[in-house]
DNA sequence: CCGTATCCTTAAGGATACTG
DNA sequence: CAGTATCCTTAAGGATACGG
C-alpha cells in the first residue's frame, strides 16, 4: 500500500493512473507534446468539450506538475499551455500506448 | 472522430485509453503479465477490492479481448485468468509508465 | 471458490449562463 | 478569449447478501 497526496495506491502503475485519469487527460498530453496550445486549440482537439471540464482538466494537470501556462497580459487575453519536463517523460509510455491502438484497431473513420 | 462499439473517439489515444479506464484495469493487466491469476490472488492485489467491481473489470476486459478466462470443472471451482496476445501487446506501454512513476514518484511505504 | 443481484454513495462529465 | 458558477445526468465504485 503506497500513499501519494492523501490518497492510497496499491501499486505504482496504480498511481500513475491515477495521475492522467479521465476522458481528457491523456489527448490533453500528447497533443500539448507537439508544442504549446492555447485554450481554444484545446477545446477544438477535444472536440467541442464544455469550458469547464476543459478548464478542470488543465487545472488538474497543472497542479499535479505535468503541464505549466503562460498568461500574457493583453486583451483579449492568451494563454498557453504546455509541457513541464515531468510531463515530457510521460510521453513515451502514452505513444506507446497510441501506437498499440493505431496497430490493433484500424477503426472506421468519421 | 473515430468509432468504436458505438462510441466515439477523438483520437486513438483516447481510445487506448478507454480501453484500460478505470481504477482496476491497469494493475490487473500488468500482474497478469507475470503469468495467470486465480479471482482470489486478483482479489488479494488489489487489496480486496469487492468480488463485484473485480468481476465487472475482468469482464470488460475479457469482452475487449485483452484477457481470456479458464474455468476448471473442480470443486470448489477453480478459474484463472491471463492475458491474450493483444493484452502481451499492450503490456510495454504500461510498463513504461510504471517505470516513469517509480522514478518520479519515489513516495512513502504504507 | 467464483459469480450474481441489489442498493447506495460519490465522482465524472456535460449544458448553460455569466464575467473581466 | 479565457475562466467561473450553477445545475443536472450518468458512470464508477463499494457494501452486502445470496447461490451454484
Amino acid at each position: 500500500m503506497l500513499k501519494y497526496k492523501n490518497k492510497k495506491f496499491v501499486c505504482h502503475i496504480d498511481l500513475g493512473m491515477e495521475l492522467i485519469r479521465g476522458k481528457w487527460k491523456a489527448v490533453i498530453l500528447c497533443h500539448l507534446n507537439d508544442g504549446p496550445k492555447r485554450f481554444l486549440e484545446l477545446q477544438r482537439i477535444t472536440c467541442g468539450v464544455s469550458q469547464k471540464v476543459l478548464n478542470e482538466k488543465l487545472t488538474e494537470l497543472e497542479n499535479d506538475g505535468l503541464i505549466f501556462k503562460t498568461t500574457y497580459p493583453e486583451v483579449p487575453p492568451r494563454v498557453e499551455y504546455e509541457l513541464t519536463d515531468l510531463g515530457k517523460g510521460l510521453f513515451p509510455a502514452l505513444d506507446l500506448l497510441e501506437q498499440w491502438t493505431v496497430k490493433n484497431y484500424p477503426f472506421d473513420k468519421k
